[in-house]
Formats: structure tokens, C-alpha cells, sequence
DNA sequence: GGTAGCACTCTGGGTGTTAGAGTGCTAATT
DNA sequence: AATTAGCACTCTAACACCCAGAGTGCTACC
């Protein structure tokens, strides 16, 4: 009737059954999206786009007489084309800013916050990885004796991360050496990147000679430690019981698999540092995740900036049926809160 | 036919079912008990002891012609009077060790691996509370000025515990003021538990006059930010993914109510909290817990000690349906071993 | 007191049937 | 030519039903 430009039609179907089945976790018939175009196209109509779509692959049938699904490409489809950017609402970010800003909490505490606040919203599991190490800035170092041969070593960097550990030292150290050790380093590091910090003393300590050479050497032995400067990241994450209420858990072996992958993070976190190198919101649909525990859950990541430089990451992830407009609008708001809250910190 | 004391048998009985019941998860017939001693006693005449032991209350049917399950009555009994403790194989005893021994990792670190630990030997979940700070003893406090008006504070006990945040403090602060008020308090407070400090601090400032005074109060307002004397303690948490591998969460549901359980951990910090008070192993079977959400679970609890002073508690939680003599000898070897740990870091 | 035997009960799995939802195709309509 | 109505067909989910098996409680016997 009507001259509907076809293509566009088709859009619009595949945007209504996506939308569909996020809301209602089952699958779409041709009737249900009839309705939802208040009837202006009839079901017969409908099913006939709907075999067009399943030939291109944008979506399936469970079986024969089931309703349509959307296949991961599908979901991709409207991810780049359909989708329209559903903002937060002024009361959701409110929640945000004021958990990311409660006062004299530690580090920890600030990337607990963050992951609970996306759960919060999106009411997936929320994610975010620590800032890089390597590319935080040395701040301060602090050594205090344990014993004659070990000493636990305060490093804080200027976001205000705080990394200690014990560390072995030179039998018989004095108290005023070690002082005197970590007074150097303090001048000689500041500023610097922590990633950088390794190779400058390496090389500090072949310009040398003489007898500030032992020194310096006592010095570097103590930060030689392979463990301390492995400076790997950490995944903090929340909203378990959250994703355990979607219907896809109804299945305890799905439930199983993510509980695997949380408890072992490498994966993810692999996943978040490889983000992290470009800017802006990025979407894992499915299967396009190797990582093959997870084929039929969606991640989206956003890397997050102090002054401009990034220096870590954070997401959500849930089933492939997911509110993709929401989360991505929370996990994009939410980047720029933690990167303001960090820069404010530093 | 042998005279057999009635008593002794109904408790080996009652053995036998709660064993059963732990290992096969299905309720035990007559005729599987009367298998398990060897025919020496045949089915009916279990079926006689079962139905005192259940007129006792310490085992029911779910249905008429189903078998026999332990209550928390029978399983608290099969506790306190038949269980015989499982001793841990030096292979386990030696993965404890191994965990809990890594060097050159944090706080955090060790209490991961604790709660990992008893998580990876008993299969259920692992939990550990941190030391109790109000117990801990000070060794040492450093400001590090972030802008005119905060400072990341950094506070050390002897057991290598670091809490840090950022504290507000009196505008412009100069750096040396900053360092006398740090230097300050580490001789004042040498040797304090940090549960003193509050009061220790504002009784000093009722004794002073003159100038001392000011000064002192200075260092009083930077430490009076409640957030930072909360001290709370932190429960770390493990093993999750090994709980939902037990029948007993086929039902999603169940498996949700623990997820809760643990996202808001304030209940378990609690009852931690609690059982710290008193040395030894706790077991709370099922209801005897009054947290209501996990009605059929056993938590199992000691606390920790250095030097033979309790600062803290660990244990693990699962099913009612557990390998109490196993997760007893986990539990209790594991405090022992995380008592030696953090006395060797003090 | 212990045990064998037996009638009884309840569950869980398998089968058959049916209502309903949804499809694909074709012929009619606009 | 595009859209729609109609219809035959297919598959599922729910329900009823039945039956074997497991387990019990009771009674009579050793």
C-alpha cells in the first residue's frame, strides 16, 4: 500500500524483534510484531521479511513453529545500525557520582563502588580492571623493617594507588640505610612511569661507579623482586546474584560457566587490556568472544582516562539478551566519572 | 541373636545414614544401611532403629517411601558425639602450606589464597575475616599530601596490615607540619592497639595546654574522620563456582539465596564477628543459624590467633550436607597455618 | 529380640493426547 | 507488484495416565 522504502522495512522489523525478545526472553512471532507496528503491516507481512532476515542470517527459529531469535549477527546488526542511545536518566547518574565520590574511602573501595554501581544499573554484573601500573606515575616509596631481612614496601602512585608487599633486602641493613635507600629513590624516580622505573635503574646502575655504586645496588636489589614488579592489574567485579535472576540461569550449567569465569580472571581480564588500547565503548557479542566459556553472553568495555591518558578499563557483561542502550550508555557515563573521580585523587 | 547395647546401635545407625546421606546426596533406604554393615543386621530390624531415630527427631522422610535424611538435630548429634575426626593428607596439608607461604605478596594476597585454600580442600566455599584492626597493633602512620586540603594517609600494624585513605586536614597544612604530626604520632602511638588510639589521643588533648596544644589538635582533626576509624573488617570469599557444582543448588533458587548471601556479606561478618570471641571450631548447622536465607547450610568457624592473641576468623560454608570431618581438620588446620603466617609477618 | 514376608504408598519416568502458537505456501485482493 | 487472508502443517508444552521400583510399617514367626 504504502511505499515503504523495503530495506528500511526490514530494519525496523529486525530493531522490533531484538527489541522484543530483550523484554521478553522468548522467542518473537510474526504476530507479536504485527502488533507492535499497531497492525499496520499484517503477520503474513511480517513473515515474509522475517524468511528474508533468516536468510541473511540476522535470525533464527528455535524450531518449525517457534518464534524468531535474534543470531549474534543479528544482534550486531542493531548494535552498529538500530540502536539508539537511551540515556541514563538524571536520577541513575545522581546514583553514580555520589557512590564514586563518597569521601576517605581507600582505592579498593573506589573500584568496588565502581563495578556495584554498573550492576546497579544496568543490573548485569558490573566489571572494572585497576588502573595500569605501568603506566601510573611514581609517586613515593616507603620502606618499613619487618626483620633483619625483610622489609614491607609502601609504593603509592600519584592516582593514589597503594601497593605494598614484604620484601627481601640485604642481610643487616640499618635502619638509617634503608632510610637513606629510599630517600634516593624518592628523588630519583619521581615522576616517573612505574613500567619505566625497572630499565632506569638497570641502567643508572651501569653509568655508575665507585662507591655509590654498592649503594645503588643495594638499592635496585630490593626492587628486584619479580613478584612486586609484575604489577599486574586487578578485576573487581559485582552483581552476580543480579545476573542469576535472568532467565537464560534457569540452566544451572550456564551459571556454573560464568561463576568459572569470575573466579578465574585471566580471561577477562586478557579482554580488558586488549580494549584498552583504543578509545571509546566496544561490544563483544557472543561468539565474536573467543574466549569460549562465555558464546552466549554479551561484554561491553570502555577504557577510562586520567587528563586524557588511559590507564585502565571497565564493562559489564550478561546474556547476549541484554538492554544493549542502557548498559552502554552506564558503562560509557560511568568511565567518565571514574576517570574524573581518579584525576581529582591525584 | 548378639547383645548388642540398643544405644551404641542406634548411633552407629545414625552414623551410617548421616554418611550415606553425605556421600550418595539421596535419602538412604533400610536395606543400603543394612548393605553398609555387611548383612550383619538385616533391613527390618533397621527399620525398627529408624523409626526410633526418627520419633527422636533426628532423621526424616520426605515422603512415605522415600528413605531416610538426617535433620540438623541428627547432623548436630552425628557432630558433637559420632564424628571422628579426618585427619588432612600431608598432600593437602602441604598445599596449604605452599598457598599461604608465597612471598612477596600483599595483605590482600594472603587472605585471597586463605579463602581459596580451604575452598580448594573442602569444595565448598572458603571465607576469611580479616584481623580485627581495633586489635591490631600500630607500628607506624604517614601522610602524603595530595593537595591543600587531603593527604593519602597511610597506616601500618605489626602484622602488615595497610589501610589507607585520603583524610581531609586543616587548609594549608605545610609539608613539615605534616611531617612533625607524623613523626608525632608514630612515637605516641608505638605499640597501641588501634582501638585505643581514638581515646587515647583525646585524652592527651585534655591534658595539654599552650602551644603544644594547637598542634596537637591538628593532629587529632586529621584522624577523627569517622570512614577511616571504622576499621572495619573485610571478608574474603572463595569458591563459589565449587558450592554450585554440589545437587543441592540444581535449584536455582537455593543457588541465588547464596549469591545474595555473599554480595552483602554483612550477616557472615557478623556471625564471624561473633564466633571470634571463643576459641576453637564452631559448626552452625542449618537453622540453628538465625540468618534466615541460608536455613540449610553449615557454616564451619575457628578463629586465628598470633601469639596466642585471637584477631581474626576463617571457616567455610556449604550445604548441611557436608564432609563435616573433613571441613573441621581443613578449617582448623588453616587457622593454625595463617596464625604462623602472620606472626612470621609481624 | 530379631527377621521374613507382605500389603501398601509414593515417586519418577515413559507414553499418548491435545491445545496453541507459529510457520510456509498459495490464492485472492488492492 | 505488493500485500494479505486462508489453510494445512509442524512442533512444543502441558496434562493425564500408567507402571515399575524403592521403601516403608506391620504382623507373624523363629
Amino acid at each position: 500500500m504504502k511505499h515503504i522504502d523495503v530495506e528500511q522495512r526490514q530494519k525496523r522489523i529486525l530493531a522490533a524483534i531484538v527489541e522484543s525478545y530483550i523484554d521478553g526472553a522468548a522467542p518473537v512471532g510474526s504476530r507479536a510484531v504485527s502488533q507492535r507496528f499497531r497492525w499496520s503491516m499484517s503477520p503474513a507481512t511480517i513473515r515474509n521479511v522475517m524468511a528474508d532476515l533468516e536468510e541473511a542470517g540476522l535470525i533464527t527459529h528455535p524450531h518449525t513453529s517457534a518464534g524468531r531469535v535474534p543470531t549474534d549477527k543479528g544482534y550486531r546488526f542493531y548494535v552498529n545500525s538500530l540502536l539508539e542511545p537511551k540515556h541514563l536518566t538524571k536520577e541513575e547518574e545522581s546514583i553514580i557520582v555520589r557512590m564514586l565520590n563518597r569521601k576517605s574511602e581507600d582505592f579498593e573501595s573506589l573500584m568496588q563502588n565502581a563495578s556495584r554501581a554498573i550492576s546497579m544499573i544496568t543490573n548485569e554484573a558490573g566489571i572494572v580492571l585497576t588502573p595500569r601500573l605501568k603506566k601510573s606515575i611514581f609517586k613515593r616509596i616507603e620502606f618499613i623493617p619487618v626483620d633483619s631481612s625483610r622489609a614491607l614496601t609502601i609504593l603509592i602512585t600519584r592516582s593514589g594507588i597503594v601497593k605494598n608487599a614484604v620484601l627481601d633486602m640485604e642481610e643487616g641493613l640499618t635502619k638509617s640505610e634503608l632510610f637513606r635507600i629510599s630517600e634516593f629513590l624518592n628523588q630519583e624516580l619521581e615522576g616517573m612511569f612505574l613500567g619505566e622505573i625497572r630499565n632506569h635503574l638497570t641502567r643508572r646502575l651501569l653509568e655508575e661507579r665507585d662507591s655509590f655504586y654498592t649503594f645503588l645496588k643495594k638499592a635496585v636489589s630490593m626492587l628486584s623482586n619479580p613478584n612486586f614488579f609484575k604489577m599486574e592489574e586487578r578485576l573487581y567485579f559485582e552483581g552476580t546474584s543480579g545476573l542469576m535472576s535472568h532467565p537464560e540461569f534457569e540452566d544451572i550449567k550456564k551459571a556454573r560457566v560464568f561463576l568459572k569465569l569470575f573466579e578465574d580472571k585471566r580471561d577477562l581480564v586478557d579482554l580488558f587490556n586488549e580494549d584498552m588500547e583504543s578509545d571509546g565503548i566496544k561490544v563483544h557479542i557472543g561468539k565474536e568472544n573467543n574466549c569460549k566459556h562465555i558464546q552466549d553472553c554479551t561484554i561491553v568495555t570502555c577504557n577510562y582516562q586520567i587528563n586524557g591518558r588511559t590507564i585502565g578499563a571497565l564493562g559489564a557483561i550478561g546474556p547476549t539478551r541484554m538492554e544493549y542502550g542502557k548498559v552502554i550508555s552506564a558503562v560509557d557515563y560511568l568511565s567518565k566519572v571514574l576517570g574524573k573521580v581518579l584525576e581529582d585523587l591525584g
